[in-house]
Parts: C-alpha cells; sequence; structure tokens
DNA sequence: CCAAAAGTGTTAACAGTACACCCATGG
DNA sequence: CCATGGGTGTACTGTTAACACTTTTGG
C-alpha cells in the first residue's frame, strides 16, 4: 500500500488521501452453488438477461456494495455474498457454508471495463435444492450438471471458476465438512458413500468406506440419529453430523 | 454479476453500462515475502512513512492500477503482485513463485476508505534474500522473524493476513515446492529437513526424513547435483530440485 | 580420537486396498 | 425366496514413528 500515496509524500502532502483520484475496478461477487441432484453434482446458474452475454448461462452474483463515506465503507465480503446466496435461492441465509475461493481478476474478463470477481462456494443440501426459485427478479435459474456445466459456454471466464471451485471442494473433501453438506441433516452411510464417489467421479469400496466412517463415530465427528432408512432392502442405521470439527 | 445490471432492464436502457456509475473500492496488492534467516522463518515488512498507521510495520504492496478505457484495462492482479515484488526486493523478476491468498475486504480495514487488499505469498531463497535493498523508496525495509511479526502491532489488518499466510504454507509444505524454494539451488539433506523443521516449529527425524527424501529422488522430483557440501563434520551429498511437479 | 552430523537398519502400529462373505428384508 | 444393499472379517501392502546403530571426517 503506498505507490500513490508515495508520490503524494514527495509533493507537498494534500488534505484528502489522493489514491481516492486513480481508476478502481468494480467489484463483483461470484458464487459456485453446488447441490446433489440425481446421483450427481450440479450447480446453479442464471441465463443472463443483459448484455454482454445476453442469453449465455453464468454464476449467480452481484456487485459488492460499497460505501462513499469513511464511515459508512459497505457491506462485508462474505455478507455481499451471503446476500447474493439468499437473493438468488430464496433459502434462508442459514446455509452459512461459504468459503472463499480466490479472485479472479484477468483484464478483459468484462468487456464493460475492469472487473474483479471474488469467487465463493456455497453447497445446498439436497433436500433443500428443489426450493430453489427463480431469483428474486424471475430470471432463469437452473440446477446443471457440473460436466455440463464445464463443455457449455459460460459468460465471462466463469468457466475458470468452475473449474477451480470443483478442484477445490474434490482436495477439500476427506478434509473439510463438504460430503456432510451435501447430504440430509440425517444420513446413512450408504447415502454419504454416495456423495463421495460422485464428487470423486470413482466408486468406492463398501466395507472400506464403513471402515474409515465408524472412525468419524468414534471421534465423535458424527453421531447416531434416532430411526432407520430403507434406502435399499434392508433398513440402515441413520447418523447425524455434529457441527464443526472434521479434522 | 447483475444487480445495478438487472435494474437497466427495467428502466429504458441507457448507452453506458450504469454500473460504473456506482462507487467502488480500491484494491490493494499486499505481499507476505518469506525467507529463511538465521534458522528461522522471516518475512518482509516496510515502516510506513506516512499516515494512516504512519511509522507502523506493514506488508509491502501498492495498489492495482486500473486503466479507465475499454481497450486498456490495466494491469492483471498477478502482474501487479510482480511488479511490487521486484519493486519493493529489487530482485530479479525470476522469483515467480507468487501465490494468491484470498482478498481481504472487511470495512474499516483501511480509514481512509474502502479498500480491499489481494493478499499474496511469495518464497525467496536464503541466498537471495540478503540482496534486498530498501525498495524504490529508500523506505525502511526489515526482514522480521515470524514470531516477532504477529507479536508486534502491524498497519490495516495485516496481522490476520500473516496468520493467514504462515498457516497456508504450513499446509501446503508437504504437497508443494514450498520449501525448495526456501533453500539453495543446491541443498543437502539436512538443509530441507532444516527448512521443514523451522516452518513447523518441531524437530523431525533425521532418519525417517531421509526416508520420504529418497523417494523423492527415485519419483525424479528431485536429483544428485555434483559435488558436495560440508554443513558439519561429515560431507553431504547435495541435490537440486528438477522444476515443477512435486505431489 | 571424538563430537556431530551423515547415513543405515529394525520393529511395531496403523491405515489403505482388495475381496470374500454373512445378514436382513421388501417385493 | 431371492436380489440387493447393509454390515463383518481377513489377508496383504505400504506408510509412519520411534529409536538404536554404524560411518565419516574436521578440529
Amino acid at each position: 500500500m503506498s505507490t500513490p500515496a508515495d508520490r503524494a509524500r514527495r509533493a507537498p502532502r494534500p488534505r484528502a488521501p489522493d489514491f481516492f483520484d486513480y481508476p478502481r475496478p468494480s467489484v463483483a461477487v461470484d458464487l459456485v452453488i453446488f447441490t446433489i441432484l440425481a446421483e450427481s453434482l450440479h450447480l446453479l446458474l442464471i441465463r443472463r438477461g443483459e448484455p454482454p452475454f445476453e442469453d449465455r448461462w453464468a454464476l449467480p452474483g452481484g456487485f459488492l456494495r460499497v460505501g462513499m463515506s469513511a464511515d459508512d465503507q459497505g457491506e462485508d465480503l462474505d455478507d455481499a455474498a451471503a446476500r447474493e446466496l439468499a437473493e438468488e435461492t430464496g433459502l434462508p441465509p442459514g446455509a452459512h457454508d461459504l468459503v472463499q475461493l480466490r479472485v479472479f481478476g484477468r483484464p478483459g474478463r468484462d468487456p464493460r471495463g475492469r472487473v474483479l470477481s471474488v469467487a465463493y462456494a456455497a453447497l445446498i443440501r439436497p433436500t433443500h435444492a428443489p426450493l430453489v426459485r427463480s431469483g428474486g427478479d424471475a430470471r432463469a435459474a437452473a440446477w446443471v450438471p457440473v460436466d455440463a456445466a464445464l463443455t457449455r459456454p459460460l459468460a465471462f471466464d466463469h468457466r475458470e471458476i468452475v473449474r477451480y471451485a470443483l478442484d477445490d471442494i474434490r482436495a477439500r473433501l476427506d478434509r473439510s465438512d463438504v460430503a456432510f453438506r451435501l447430504v440430509p441433516e440425517t444420513f446413512t452411510v450408504g447415502e454419504l458413500r454416495a456423495v463421495h464417489d460422485v464428487i470423486l467421479g470413482a466408486e468406492s469400496d463398501p466395507g472400506n468406506f464403513r471402515r474409515r466412517f465408524v472412525r468419524l463415530v468414534e471421534d465423535g465427528i458424527v453421531e447416531e440419529a434416532p430411526g432407520r432408512r430403507i434406502t435399499g432392502r434392508k433398513p440402515a442405521k441413520v447418523y447425524r453430523w455434529r457441527g464443526r470439527p472434521v479434522t
């Protein structure tokens, strides 16, 4: 944080901070919202209603609200992401599993002018996914399978963002709460295994998966829930994830 | 990317994109530059010469250069980070080990107005660290041990950024090239182990470390270099890291 | 010759993998 | 009664951790 301020130091120092006179970028917050539908990983896309990229599919998002006064500087990035998530999905703001991925800021990514995009990942339980309505502005929103989202042309550099988000949740799958957030509140071992398999795109051994699962129960990360569930033939025990700690 | 543009859709559409009229934040790029000095992890801090936080220590950095026209939108974020790194250290731009960490954007973090900071981590070989001169603007720059940097009051939210960067390189230590970049071009097993120990703050077993090291040689990640080096009593074999792949 | 670091060997515990198998039950 | 997923057992392999040990050589 120096260059423009330094220039000020050489010249007689002005009252107002001079870096405010330099051109500034617009900052958007874009969301990669995942869920599991029909045994596969989906994400939420919006059909753009205006240029640029009119009619193209894009990630839901919006501009960061910035205040102009020193005492009201606007909203926090995380709040902006939470607000967009609520606006676009209509879901209650309890889904506080938003994680900042990184900034995408290549010049030219938005033809209108310099726009930085702060990308966030969110995870929606499949039980909540059908509740998603088409955003406050009645724009077309749809759950799209990830492979389709990666093939289809998207607006801006959103394909790159999706690619990054996908790699990210895959890497975090075993070291964070990702899987627990993509499964109903209560779940069976088989259901959790299905989520793992779908995200990694590989079939895992039921026995070995169960063995790792019982360790989670022993460590108190997961607890037995009342009732059983009939997914296949034999009813299975039901479990619940106990909040935070995974690793 | 919608809210302001949507409003435009309801009203008769103006020629110029209207989101340009909304207030925008300033965007800075801040660097956490690590090196190893005197058997411990250090990072580069700058003594601020102007308010706010005059005389406080801060991370080196500067503002992102943003173009105002549609065809010149300014510099890329990574380029801005590389430029700052070169400006602040005077080192040749070959040190292309810059990694974006994340954005820090809490309102109020800069009293002058809304400023987002994109944080980057950089790793400097100990052989290059002494070459660092005091920046183009002759401001005081110093290598500071990480624990001192975390204790001392820093400008803005830079302590939080340092904390994050530290956690990040610790987490990536075994899954990336971090260690190889904090060691001279050629190095002995003991030297690499010392880097590991210093970053993790724990003494590792020499025998076990060596065993893991020979696997790296077998996998072609590291190769033997000519010569030997006398670090302690018995001269040790010298190795070289072969570029990219680690995992 | 000896301190100190390089380098080797051995073992127990443990986690991952593959695969065979029994169990319970809804249709 | 049987197909199907729930649930158990087992043998093999590789990795980690702890620690005892030998080797080399500058001072």
